[in-house]
DNA sequence: TCAATCACG
DNA sequence: ACGTACGTGATTGAG
């Protein structure tokens, strides 16, 4: 027989904080409860228990409150975060047939020690699993204790681990814990004794008694001698506190525990209604949840027409729905079609055919690589998700479905029958509309994904061998500067690697650390560069850097994604960023070196094809503008007027000087705030970046505000907005949910609150370009020119143009890109053109 | 697989 | 008292 025993409140603590926050559309926080299934999981797969108990611990005093009031008073209450998820976990675990254990006035641990005794008076193996170190002293030879370690990962400890770990028995760890105290559990031990004394007494004289016994050892030190006398009391209560208790009032019969069917349908709904989608399927649920329903599943079947797959029909016509679900499938009301994609390719372009489709991305690729254009495809369920829900990580049919409660049970292996996927598009069409996002749909996003399909494919033509003879220089400079470190280090290390960087300069050389990381302290260039005056080293480490990053990520990424063409072809991905940006990968484009002179060289060998050049337009400060417009703050709509430079039109502003007047030193303060102000930068790191005291920074922010009220007034509301209705929106009506922003964490809300000024203004910008693009697209098609949209990187469209054609896409790009919203100021671009990128922006 | 770092807007 | 700027993607090292 082997019990496993869960401590509740411990695994919960674990699985919370082991995960970063979830929450589900609404805003109910879910991360425990994933986690501590996760847990579960692995502990059924590592112990294989014939029984389990989950203790839990009730809220009143405890038997050791009432002993010793101060107990316990420092440990941190559980946020509010956590504490809404434990009676979800407890009704999810009752639900799959768990029992749960709870003794009014008793903590979890005393119920694992309990329990433990019990099992070793039968002779019974007992697996207790938590994260709490205190209950290694129940070890026995009966009883294992699995430590949970994160990740739904466990530790497993015995006696021989504990005796390895401390040089103690289990049962010594509690007269450790009585000389040592334990902070976290208000025990006070004896003041002075920490672990490592702690654990030598211990080990030389076996126990608290012990120490007292040869308290006039000379092994122990005057000073420890005094007080472990003083602190007599203190220790003797520790030694009670510290003992878990085996006595509690519970259930320990053989078989009190062994798992029941619980309900499996109740289980599954209230997963679905967590979004917890993939945990279904882990639990075996669905198999469940269906056996206990058998009958209704064939009365089900016997209402449906059987659904068998058949082939697609010649001369089709009309709607039908199109998806991937490990190979494409055509649904058209209850026939299903399986389509190879020689098969599916013609239907594309079909005149007869309207098709609903889910992710049209790789649809309109293959008609594109077959000649067509996707002219067929009219709708796209997953760019519909996407603005139904921007902050998922993952669209897939299956956990829509779940979402969207469409009455499906799409599977990974098969195809949904028929109705299902047609019900999941009328539930999601719905919900566009009721969320007035229909316009931006239409407008944007669907119409795009095709312009997005044809950049990929179009690709931008690259100078192989300049990046290849830019690779052997700096590989060059790099292996110098690898030489100049070993050689100030005196030793060879791997400099790419943080932590041995970190020893080499903390530890060998003893420079002083500034911020740390979770692993040890940080290297970042920003520390670096604090220390460069200290240390010639530093200079090399820099440098270094930069060679290697240019090295590894630029030319060698560069490199592997050439195409036969010679051409690289990004991919620009619709659905990533949840402000409603593009972003790109494979290779990400939108961060090719610019802001220095060595990698902006990069830049020369993104060139145009033979006859053609590059014409590159981007906005000029088009957030800012957004932020001038949204907020309808009439002196920086002003300041854009009057000011061919608006950080100092804006210093000029807020000095209330001429702007021939202001100095440098206003101007960069005033572009900071600019910056700052759009994404919740506070008056801390204002100062910081600009090399001046706190009150000088915050003094900045508050002229700020004050010239700028409108702004002021605009961010507040643009939060409160969004608390209240739970997501944010752009000018568009794109969302974002913004559930943070109702957490009692500070933490979690202030950045929720940064998220809410940053998104309306950020993905503004976003839905603006995204329709200049479409506008240039189709204007490139409609008046029949030969220049392609070949690059976008977040307020920049570039143009590959024939040389005869160049200035008149560099005028059309210009009209469409500045003509495509009429705001309170003026969206205006700078447009150039040139052989390479390098000389058009 | 995650953390640290750094490239861009 | 908190802890200090939004949004991405690629590479590297290390558990």
């Amino acid at each position: 027989m082997r019990l496993l025993v869960l401590d509740g409140n411990s695994i919960a603590n674990r699985a919370y904080y082991g995960i970063r926050l979830l929450s589900t559309r609404d805003g109910r926080y879910t991360n425990a409860v994933f986690g501590f299934l996760n847990i579960l999981l692995a502990l059924l797969r590592e112990v294989q228990p014939d029984e389990v108990a989950v203790a839990f611990d009730l809220k009143a005093p405890t038997f050791r409150h009432q002993m010793y009031d101060g107990y316990k008073a420092t440990r941190h209450g559980m946020p509010e975060e956590l504490a809404q998820q434990m009676p979800v976990i407890r009704e999810l675990l009752a639900l799959l047939g768990y029992r749960i254990v709870t003794a009014e006035g008793w903590e979890a641990d005393d119920i694992l020690g309990t329990l433990a005794a019990a099992c070793e008076m039968r002779g019974d193996a007992c697996f207790l699993a938590t994260g709490d170190r205190d209950s290694l002293q129940l070890i026995s030879p009966a009883t294992t204790v699995l430590l949970a370690a994160g990740h739904g990962e466990t530790k497993r400890m015995d006696e021989a681990a504990v005796r390895e770990q401390y040089g103690v028995t289990p049962a010594q760890l509690i007269e450790v814990k009585s000389l040592m105290g334990d902070s976290s559990d208000n025990i006070p031990g004896v003041k002075g004794i920490g672990e490592k004394t702690a654990l030598g007494l211990v080990q030389k004289f076996g126990s608290l008694a012990g120490v007292y016994e040869h308290i006039g050892d000379p092994s122990i030190k005057p000073k420890q001698r005094e007080n472990l006398l003083a602190y007599r009391a203190d220790a003797e209560l520790s030694h009670v506190l510290g003992t878990i208790r085996r006595d509690a009032p519970i259930e320990t019969e053989a078989g009190a525990y062994a798992v029941g069917p619980g309900d499996p349908a109740a289980a599954m709904a209230l997963m679905q209604d967590l979004e917890l989608f993939r945990m279904i399927d882990r639990l075996g649920l669905r198999q469940k949840a269906a056996d206990g329903a058998v009958l209704s599943e064939q009365e089900a079947a016997s209402r449906l027409p059987a659904v068998t797959p058949s082939p697609f029909p010649s001369g089709a016509a009309g709607e039908w729905l199109l998806a991937e679900q490990n190979g494409w499938f055509a649904v058209q009301g209850d026939t299903v079609c399986p389509l190879t994609e020689e098969e599916l390719a013609p239907l594309l372009d079909d005149p007869a055919l309207a098709l609903h489709v889910f992710d049209s991305a790789p649809l309109y690729a293959l008609a594109m690589a077959r000649g067509g254009e996707g002219r067929a495809i009219r709708w796209d369920g997953k760019l519909a998700a996407y603005l139904l829900d921007a902050g998922a990580s993952r669209y897939e049919l299956p956990r829509l479905a779940d979402r969207y409660h469409a009455e499906a049970a799409f599977t990974c292996e098969a195809f949904p029958e028929a109705g299902k996927l047609a019900d999941l598009f009328a539930r999601m069409k719905q919900a566009l509309r009721e969320e007035e996002q229909e316009v931006l749909y239409e407008t944007i996003e669907f119409p795009l994904a095709r312009v997005l399909a044809d950049m990929t494919r179009i690709g931008v033509l690259v100078d192989r061998a300049g990046i290849e003879s830019f690779g052997e220089k700096i590989t060059a400079l790099a292996q110098e500067a690898e030489a100049r470190i070993y050689e100030k280090a005196g030793e060879r290390f791997n400099p790419n690697s943080p932590r041995q960087l970190g020893e080499i300069l903390f530890e060998k050389m003893g420079l002083r650390h500034g911020k740390k990381t979770k692993t040890g302290w940080s290297t970042d260039a920003a520390t670096l560069e604090e220390l460069k005056d200290e240390a010639p080293i530093i200079r090399d480490i820099l440098d270094y850097r930069t060679y290697q990053k240019l090295r590894s990520t630029y030319v060698e990424g560069l490199l592997k994604a050439i195409g036969p063409d010679g051409r690289i072809h990004s991919r620009f991905n619709q659905t990533e960023a949840r402000t409603g940006r593009l972003s790109s990968d494979e290779p990400n484009l939108q961060n090719i070196p610019i802001r220095t002179e060595l990698g902006s060289q990069l830049r020369a060998y993104f060139v145009a094809a033979p006859g053609c050049l590059l014409v590159d337009a981007d906005y000029s400060q088009i957030e800012l503008r957004i932020l001038a417009h949204a907020s309808g703050d009439k002196n920086m709509q002003a300041a854009f007027r009057d000011g061919a430079d608006i950080h100092r039109a804006t210093a000029a502003r807020i000095y209330n000087i001429p702007e021939i007047l202001v100095t440098p030193a206003q101007r960069s303060g005033a572009k900071a705030v600019n910056f700052g102000i759009m994404y919740g930068k506070g008056a801390f790191s204002l100062a910081h970046d600009l090399g001046v005291p706190l009150a000088k920074g915050k003094a900045f922010l508050e002229s700020y505000l004050a010239a700028f009220p409108s702004v002021d007034a605009y961010m507040k509301n643009v939060i409160e907005d969004a608390r209240e209705k739970g997501y944010t929106t752009t000018l568009f009506g794109r969302r974002r949910a913004l559930p943070e922003l109702t957490s009692s964490n500070f933490q979690l809300r202030s950045a929720g609150e940064r998220m809410a000024r940053n998104t309306p203004i950020q993905g503004t910008a976003a839905d603006v370009i995204k329709l200049a693009m479409v506008r240039v697209w189709e204007r490139i098609r409609r008046e029949g020119l030969r220049s392609r949209l070949i690059l976008t990187v977040h307020d920049e469209l570039i143009l590959e143009s024939p040389e005869d054609e160049a200035a008149a896409a560099a005028r059309l790009l210009r009209e469409e890109m500045e003509g495509c919203v009429a705001y309170a100021v003026p969206l205006t671009t700078d447009v150039r053109e040139g052989k390479t990128w390098l000389e058009a922006h």
